[in-house]
DNA sequence: GTAGGGTTAG
C-alpha cells in the first residue's frame, strides 16, 4: 500500500502539471478504495458517456487514493485522452503503461496506437506498433491502418494492409472501413474499387458501414450512377445510407434528385436529422425551392433543431439563393454564433443581389469582428465587388487577401478580378494579370476576359480567349454562342460561320441550359424547345401572346438597336426562360413575383425578352443565373451587362 | 470488465 502511494505520488507530480491546465468544471467521486476494479468501472462507465474531462479527473483521483492503475484501466483513460486530442497527456499515459508492466497487452498497445493517431502522431503509433512482439492480431493493423488514412496518408495505411495479408494475418469488415475513406479522391478509386470487390468476394456486402462508405466514395469521384445502384442494393438502409445519398446528389449538383430521394424518405417515414436536412436546404438553393425549404424550416424548429450551426448556416444561403434576402438577414442577425461560413453565406447572397456595397460592408465587420477568412470568403466578395462595379475595392481585397492573410489565389479569385477589370474596361490590364497569374489559368478566367470584350466590343481581343477557353473547356456551348454574338454586333458574318461550323464540327448543338420555376411547392424544369410539359399547349399559346404584345412595344434593345434572331424559326431556339416564365405567368396570381432560375448564365436575347415582358406586364421578374439576380421591372432591368 | 468503423453547410 505505502508502496503504491508512493510510486503513485511520483506519478502524480507529473501528471498533476498537465492535467490540472485542462479540467475546466470540478467533479466530485465519492468512490475511496485503493482496489483497482471499481475504479475501473467508474471509468469504463464515463467514457462510454463521452464525459472525457470528468474520465481524466477520476484517473487522477484514483493515483491519488493509492489505486494502481491495470491493463483495464488505459484502454477507457487513453480514450479519453485521445477524443480530448491532448497528446502530452498521452505521452504520460504511455509512460504510467511502461512503468507499470502493461506494455505487453495488446489492446492497451492497440489503444495507445488509437490515441498517438488521433493526436496526429502516427510515427509514435508506428513505433508502438513495431514493438508488439507477435503482430499477428487483426486489430493492431485495424488501428494503425485507419490512423493513417485519417492523417491523410493513404498509402501507409495500404502498405499494411498488403503486409498484414502477405503475413498471412486475417482481414476484417473494419479493415476495409479503415482503409475505404481514403480511397475518395479520383487517384486513388482503382483501389477503392479492389476494395469493394473483395469486399463482395468475402461476403462483407451485408455489411452497411462499408456500404456507406462506398456510397460517400463514388460521390466524391462524381460516380453518381454507381453509387445510386449500391444505394438501390441495401435492402434495409440506414439514415446514414440515405444521408450519404441525399448530400452526394446536392455535393454533385443533382439537387432534382435530392428532392425525389427526399420524398422517398418520407414516403418510407424514415425520420430525417440535420444532415438530410443540410442536404435538402443545398438543392432547394440551387433550385429556388423556397416552398419547400420553408417546410424543412418549421420542421427544423419543431425538431428542436433550431440551435444547429449547420442548419441555420444552410438556411441562410437558401433564403439568400431563393432571392429572398431579408429572410436569410433576419436568421443572420439572430444567429448568436457566426461562423465564417455564416458570414461566407449572406455576403455572397447580396453580392448575388448586386448589393455590393453591403457585403463589403459586411466582410469588413467580420474582419472587425476576428473571425480569419479564407479563400472562400474571398471569392464572394471578390465576385459582389465586380457584380457592383466596385472596381478600386475589389482590387484591393485581391492584394489585402495574398498581403494580409497569405491566402494564394486561385483561378475562382482571379476569374472575378478580370471581370472586375473587364466591366470596369480595363482589358488590357486583364489580360496582363491573366499572364501574371501563378497558377494556371483555366476556362472561367479566360471566358470572363471573353465577357468583358463582348461588352466593350473588342474582337481581336475576343479571338484570343476564346481560343484559350475552347482548348479548356471545349464542349461548353456558352463561349461559342458569346463569340458568335460579339461577330454579330461586328457584322462579321464570316465569323459566325466560322463558329457555326466549328459547333456542328464538334456536335454541339443543343443547350444544355436549364430553367426552373417554383410553383405549389413542386420545381418545374424546362430546357430549350422542351415539349414534355403536361402544359405545353397552354405555354406556347402564352409565349406567343407575349411575343405578340412585346412587339407591339417595339423590339429594341438596351442599347436601341433592334434584335433579329439570327437562328431559323426552329423549336429549339425557343430559350428555357422563356418557356419558365410562359409557364410562371399561367399559373400564378396576379401581383405575386416571378423567380425564375437558369443553371446557366441568361443570354442576351432572354435578357432583352424579359426586359420587354416587364414592359407590359406588371409583374417583378427576377431571373437567377449561375453567378447573380437580374430584377426586371417596367421595361428595365437592375443589371444591364448580362455579361 | 479491455482495443479498431460510416453521413453534414458557404
Amino acid at each position: 500500500m505505502t508502496r503504491h502511494l508512493h510510486k503513485n505520488t511520483r506519478f502524480l507530480s507529473r501528471f498533476n502539471t498537465n492535467i490540472t491546465t485542462i479540467i475546466t468544471k470540478s467533479a466530485s467521486f465519492t468512490t475511496i478504495t485503493t482496489t483497482t476494479t471499481p475504479w475501473n468501472t467508474q471509468l469504463r462507465d464515463l467514457s462510454k458517456h463521452g464525459q472525457y474531462y470528468n474520465a481524466l479527473i477520476l484517473y487522477r483521483q484514483m493515483l491519488q487514493f493509492g489505486a494502481t492503475p491495470n491493463a483495464f484501466t488505459f484502454p477507457f483513460i487513453l480514450k479519453s485522452s485521445a477524443s480530448l486530442s491532448l497528446p502530452t497527456t498521452g505521452k504520460q499515459l504511455h509512460c504510467h503503461v511502461i512503468k507499470l508492466g502493461c506494455k505487453s497487452e495488446p489492446f492497451v498497445l492497440t489503444a495507445l496506437m488509437c490515441m498517438y493517431c488521433k493526436c496526429k502522431l502516427t510515427e509514435h503509433a508506428q513505433k508502438v506498433f513495431d514493438e508488439i512482439p507477435h503482430r499477428n492480431l487483426t486489430v493492431c493493423y485495424n488501428a494503425l491502418i485507419s490512423g493513417y488514412v485519417q492523417n491523410d496518408k493513404f498509402l501507409n495505411g495500404f502498405c499494411l494492409f498488403s503486409e498484414m495479408r502477405l503475413r498471412g494475418v486475417e482481414f476484417n469488415a473494419v479493415t476495409i472501413l479503415g482503409l475505404v475513406p481514403g480511397c475518395t479522391v479520383p487517384e486513388h478509386l482503382w483501389l477503392g474499387m479492389c476494395l469493394h470487390c473483395l469486399n463482395v468476394k468475402c461476403g462483407l456486402e451485408n455489411d452497411l458501414a462499408i456500404a456507406n462508405c462506398l456510397i460517400t466514395m463514388y460521390v466524391r469521384c462524381g460516380l453518381m450512377e454507381l453509387a445510386r445502384r449500391l444505394f438501390d442494393h441495401i435492402p434495409e438502409k440506414g439514415l446514414i445510407t440515405w444521408n450519404a445519398m441525399i448530400s452526394g446528389y446536392a455535393q454533385n449538383g443533382l439537387a432534382a434528385e435530392v428532392l425525389e430521394l427526399y420524398r422517398e424518405m418520407e414516403l418510407l417515414q424514415v425520420d430525417p436529422d440535420a444532415v438530410t436536412f443540410v442536404g435538402v436546404l443545398s438543392a432547394c438553393a440551387n433550385l429556388g425551392a423556397q416552398k419547400i425549404g420553408f417546410e424543412v424550416e418549421q420542421k427544423i424548429r419543431s425538431n428542436c433543431m433550431w440551435f444547429n450551426i449547420f442548419l441555420k448556416n444552410a438556411l441562410i444561403n437558401m433564403y439568400a439563393r431563393c432571392g429572398n434576402l431579408a429572410k436569410a438577414r433576419i436568421i443572420f442577425d439572430e444567429m448568436p454564433e457566426k461562423t465564417l461560413v455564416s458570414w461566407t453565406a449572406i455576403i455572397g447572397g447580396y453580392g448575388m443581389h448586386g448589393l455590393g456595397n453591403t457585403a463589403v460592408e459586411l466582410f469588413d465587420k467580420m474582419i472587425k469582428t476576428g473571425i480569419q477568412p479564407d479563400g472562400t470568403v474571398f471569392v464572394s466578395v471578390l465576385s459582389a465587388c465586380s457584380h457592383a462595379g466596385l472596381t478600386k475595392k475589389g482590387l484591393n481585397y485581391l492584394d489585402l487577401m495574398k498581403r494580409e492573410y497569405g491566402l494564394k489565389p486561385g483561378t475562382e479569385h482571379y476569374s472575378c478580378v478580370v471581370d472586375l477589370l473587364g466591366r470596369a474596361g480595363r482589358l488590357e490590364e486583364a489580360r496582363k494579370l491573366i499572364e501574371s497569374m501563378e497558377v494556371e489559368p483555366d476556362g472561367a478566367v479566360w471566358g470572363a476576359l471573353l465577357g468583358a470584350c463582348k461588352i466593350h466590343k473588342k474582337v481581336e481581343l475576343a479571338e484570343l480567349a476564346f481560343n484559350k477557353v475552347v482548348e479548356l473547356e471545349p464542349t461548353n456551348i456558352g463561349y461559342y454562342v458569346l463569340l458568335s454574338n460579339i461577330y454579330t454586333e461586328a457584322n462579321d458574318s464570316e465569323g459566325i460561320l466560322r463558329v457555326r461550323l466549328m459547333m456542328r464540327e464538334r456536335k454541339l448543338k443543343k443547350d444544355p441550359g436549364y430553367s426552373y420555376f417554383e410553383c405549389k411547392g413542386k420545381t418545374h424544369l424546362f430546357v430549350a424547345g422542351d415539349i414534355g410539359h403536361p402544359q405545353t399547349k397552354d405555354i406556347y399559346k402564352m409565349l406567343n401572346r407575349l411575343e405578340d404584345t412585346v412587339n407591339e412595344h417595339g423590339r429594341a434593345d438596351k442599347n436601341g438597336q433592334e434584335v433579329i434572331n439570327q437562328e431559323p424559326p426552329n423549336i429549339m431556339s425557343v430559350h428555357s426562360e422563356r418557356l419558365a416564365i410562359a409557364f410562371a405567368l399561367l399559373n400564378t396570381e396576379i401581383g405575386t413575383d416571378i423567380l425564375v432560375i437558369k443553371n446557366l448564365r441568361i443570354c442576351g436575347d432572354c435578357h432583352s425578352f424579359v426586359k420587354r415582358v416587364s414592359k407590359t406586364v406588371d409583374r417583378l421578374f427576377v431571373v437567377r443565373d449561375a453567378t447573380r439576380f437580374h430584377h426586371f421591372r417596367n421595361g428595365t432591368c437592375s443589371c444591364n451587362d448580362y455579361w
